[in-house]
Parts: C-alpha cells; structure tokens; sequence
DNA sequence: TGTACATCAGTGAACGCGCGTTCACTGATGTAC
DNA sequence: TGTACATCAGTGAACGCGCGTTCACTGATGTAC
C-alpha cells in the first residue's frame, strides 16, 4: 500500500520480492519444525500477506517445499566447505605447502563428513528438510542447491573422491558410485542421531562414534 | 450387535479384540503409506467401529502410532533371522559342522545388515514407521518389538557383533558402541534408497551398491 | 437357580482447527500513442 | 508531455476436507446375593 520501488533490482510489483520473502519465511519454518512445518499459509501469514498471493510465485505447496529444500541443501553444502577451508589449512601449516596429495584428499572427505554431519546436528530441521522430501538424484546439477563456493553436497563428495583416485589410494574400479557408500554411512547416523533411537545420547559419545565412523568408511572404501 | 463370544480367549466385550485389529489396520495403513498413513479414524473406519471407540484401547493416536511402529520393527527382526536361518545353513552346508567361527560371525553380521536392507526394499512404509517415529533407544528390551525369535532388529546386531568378538576378529576395545557404526551404515543407505535420492536407481545396481557397503562395513569395523 | 445391579466396550453427534486451493475482484504500475 | 489503456501482483471471502478429540449415552455382559 505504501513502500514502492525498493531501491533495488525491482522486479516485482509491489512487494519487492515476495517469492524470495516466501521462501526465507518456508526456511524458518523448516529450521524449526522440518519439511512438515512448512505450511504455506503461515509462510503468507509471516510475511503479511493474504494466502493466495503465494500462487503467483508457486505453483502449489509442494513448489514451495521444493524450494526450501533446496535452500537447505545449499546450506550444507556450506556447512561442508567449511569443514573443508579449515581441514586444508590446517594440513598446509602443519607440512607445509608440500603437503601429499593422499594426507589432502583423506582430509576433505573426513572434512565433508563432518560438515554433513555438524549441519545435521546444528539444524536438525533444515537438514530433514534437504533430504528427506522425495527427489530423484538429478546429478546434482541443480545451481539451487549449491552453496556459497558454487558446489551442491554431492559435488563435494565426489570431488573428495575424484581427489583419492588420483591420490592413488583409491582404486579405480571402486571408483564407481563410491560415493553412494560414503553418503550412507554419514546420512545413516544423521538420521539415527537427529530422528531416530540415537536421539539423546550424550554429545560427546555421538562426537567419538563419529569420529570412529568416518574410520570406517576411509578403511572401509 | 450380533456376534458374541468368539470361541477364542474372549478379553474383550464386543468385538473380540478391537485394540488387536485396530493394531493390525494400522499396519496396513503404514505398509501403503509410511507413518503419516497412521490415522486414527481410517482405522477404526477399516474395523467397522465408531472413531471414539479406539480411545478404550489407546490413549491418544501417538499411542496408537507407536504400537504400529513396535509391530514393523518386529516384522524387520523377522527378515533379518530369516536370512540369519539361510546364511548359517550354506555355511554349514559348505564347510560342514566344523564351520570357522571367525566366518560364522562375518556371515551372520551380513545377514542382519542384508536383511534390514532386503525388508526396507520390500516394505518401505512399515520401515520408515519402524524407525521413522521418535522414540529414543531404550535397550530394545521391549518385546513388543521383537520377531518370532524373541529378538528386536538391535539385539540381533548385537549379537552378530558379539561373535566378532568371540572369534577373535574385533578387537574388545573397539567393540562398544560398535552397534552404531555398523547401523547408521545400512540404515542410510535404506533411507537413500526408499526416501531419498536414490529412489529410481536399477534393482541391480542398488544390489551391487549393498553388496559393497556390506563389504565396507567387514571392513572397517 | 433367579434376580438386581455394576461394569464398561462401543455409539452417535458434535466441536474446533487449520489446511490447500479457487473465485471474482482491485488498483498501482508500466506502456503506447 | 499528457492521456487512455493493458498488465498483473496482491486482496477478500469462501469452499470442502479430514483430522483428533470430547460429551453424554446405551445396552450386552458378568457378578453378587
């Protein structure tokens, strides 16, 4: 009713950018209460505006819950490079910049397992919201689920990899879909520690248990 | 208002067992539908009663959710001996009686992991209502959630892990909490499988998948 | 053995709730002449 | 530069739905005397 042209880009009439203030509203939502808080009304509700101006910019619900969790995966991938900006350095101060290709590429998939994993635990919510409403595996290649560095969660895993092969401490004919094993057994515990029995165990028994299972997949593989 | 007495144990007035076959609906209800399909009304629309005839037998519907997620994890312990039986008795068919108890555990550990994976494939919706519905591990003591062989799905990892130890091929320090590692491997990749992104993925290729997470598991123990 | 009574499993009707979605609309903005 | 018009983002009201849950009840069963 009164605050016309924002300055900025301008590409919508009234309200700025409502799709965008819809989407920031459907992330809180789901940071608090999962994929199934995201409930298209009250994303309308909080941003202030009637229900069915939603559809301008959504098809329907499930648009909007796409979105979300899209944007959620996008944070994890941040979460995860994170993880791998503080594992590279410190591996470069303590060798030096000589540092072997097999210390580096062992660090970044311990690193991209962390991060997957500390995400799980600071946003319980979000990282339901990024993987567990139902879509196909679409390589990946979606920009919406990338994060700050330009790389969705899959893609780091699979550069992790990538490096290992060419570190020689993977062998190529394992190469293929390793990263499927890899993203179980992490997924696995994020799901058993945020949803399911291991729910409540004291932190620093999940902190060493996931330090042991990072072990076992760098074994394992 | 018609059938009285059902030559049975009789511990009920009308029905015969309304709590047993509101139980029973429900797990049909989950078997289509995973958790959320676990409504109240649809239930008792299903055994022919009115809805408010449920609260003799449950406290509230969460009660009513639980009980059915009990029933599935009794369903997964039931695949799991079923391949626990089939592995034990190639073994023995192989080797003879004198089977290696080093190779009887390898065997039987990958037979509770193949079989959790082989119900998640057949039974999507009663897994994730197994596992799906919050409740913390409480030891797995409660029988409602064991199979036919008395076990609950985490006592017979248990136990799988327990013959490592005995045959020598887990080291006693590495043992506890060694249940979690093993879990959260098959566990993820059942949730990618049937939830998430590695829905749609070729029946043979998520066998070879299994196949090597498996492995991974035997060896990064 | 017969009768009065207590129990309590299941009924019938209703409640409030919040959801996703559709309808015909309004009125500020941008554009064409 | 001024005016008429088209666009289309957001409005207001309403819909049908199905849910979980509560209320006062009924009437067949089992039990006590």
């Amino acid at each position: 009713v009164s605050e016309p042209r924002g300055g900025a880009s301008r590409d919508t009439y009234r309200h700025g950018d409502l799709r965008q203030a819809l989407l920031e509203a459907g992330v809180e939502l789901a940071r608090v209460g999962g994929p199934d808080a995201v409930v298209l009304r009250e994303a309308t509700r909080r941003v202030g505006v009637s229900p069915n101006a939603a559809y301008r910019h959504f098809a329907d619900h499930r648009a909007l819950l796409e979105a979300v969790s899209d944007a959620a995966q996008a944070l994890v991938a941040d979460a995860m490079e994170e993880d791998l900006a503080v594992a590279t350095a410190a591996l470069v101060d303590a060798i030096g910049g000589s540092s072997l290709t097999a210390d580096l590429a062992r660090a970044h998939l311990r690193a991209v397992g962390s991060g997957y994993l500390r995400f799980a635990r600071a946003e319980p919510g979000l990282f339901r919201a990024a993987f567990s409403v139902p879509r196909v595996l679409d390589r990946a290649d979606s920009p919406a689920k990338a994060g700050r560095g330009g790389r969705t969660p899959f893609e780091l895993l699979t550069l992790a990899l990538d490096e290992h092969v060419g570190a020689g401490i993977l062998p190529a004919e394992r190469r293929p879909h390793a990263e499927f094993l890899a993203w179980s057994a992490v997924h696995g515990l994020a799901t058993l520690m945020i949803d399911g029995p291991l729910r409540g165990l004291h932190a620093d028994l999940l902190g060493g248990v996931e330090q042991r299972l990072l072990d076992m997949v760098e074994q394992g593989l």
